[in-house]
DNA sequence: ATGGCTACGATCCGTAGA
């Protein structure tokens, strides 16, 4: 089985890339973030045109999760429990007896400010929320757009953004955490190139100097990343005409 | 040098992203 996580910034605007992509990729079911579609207007025709059926979750303008899959999709459920949230950032479902949780977790603005202590308190009750799953599904896949990058590794500059929102270490302790409950970073079980990332700002031509961020993560539990083969960043679509700022990530399972 | 893009919904600029 095939998975991936991409944040499209804006479905209706990268269908095509989308649809391209998977009929090169061909993953089996593929996490997206930023959607910025109500569910009215979500392409299930386009997509299904594509091979793909999808459960969605999402909101105009802003956020917006889905999941697709060659395969149906069971028990589909959105949000965090005892979180509620206007945000659409959660969604999950179980395909072909994998637990597929898809996120998109608050940027977080700045250190200090509403929104990053927002983050925060996301990010409990999203470890509550997999500790349940976990419990519930020992084959277990969170995928998305986790805005951390875990360690300096994953910076272009630490020092420029050391302390930084998406570096900083509350943040980076409250993605240990998820770890902590017995996940594995997919990407870091296999040897990667230096200066992987699967972000890079618009702007200052981010992407062509390489100052990114690997802030877009699959992880796995135990069950599953022991049959993992594969983790990659596919910067192929970053290079496309009007591009998402996020590259796509994928794991192969045996 | 704290900006520089991009998407969106609203106008012809503000908000948000990361």
């Amino acid at each position: 089985m095939k998975l991936a996580t991409w944040n499209v910034n804006s479905l209706k605007v990268r269908l095509q890339h989308l649809t391209d992509w998977v009929a090169r990729t061909a993953p089996d079911v593929v996490c997206l973030q930023e959607t910025k579609l109500e569910d009215a207007k979500f392409p299930a025709a386009e997509l299904e045109a594509a091979g793909y059926r999808a459960s969605f979750y999402g909101q105009k303008t802003y956020n917006g999760v889905a999941i697709l899959a060659t395969i149906p999709l069971e028990d589909v459920s959105s949000g965090l429990p005892g979180f509620p949230d206007e945000q659409k950032r959660v969604i999950a479902a179980t395909v072909d007896g994998v637990r597929v949780v898809c996120l998109y977790a608050p940027n977080g603005q700045a250190v200090g400010s509403e929104k990053y202590d927002y983050k925060l308190r996301w990010y409990a009750a999203l470890r509550g929320f997999l500790a349940e799953e976990l419990a519930r599904h020992p084959r277990l896949a969170v995928l998305g757009d986790l805005n951390v990058a875990p360690e300096d590794r994953d910076v272009h500059d630490p020092k420029a953004w050391e302390g930084q929102v998406l570096v900083s270490e509350p943040e980076r302790a409250a993605f240990r955490d998820l770890l902590g409950l017995g996940l594995k970073d997919s990407f870091r079980l296999f040897e990667q190139p230096e200066k992987s990332f699967s972000w890079w700002d618009y702007r200052m031509m981010g992407f062509r100097r390489n100052a990114g961020l690997r802030i877009d993560h699959i992880l796995l539990s135990a069950g599953l990343a022991s049959d993992c083969t594969s983790c990659a960043i596919d910067k192929a679509p970053r290079k496309l005409e009007r591009p998402s700022d996020h590259a796509p990530v994928t794991a192969v399972l045996s």
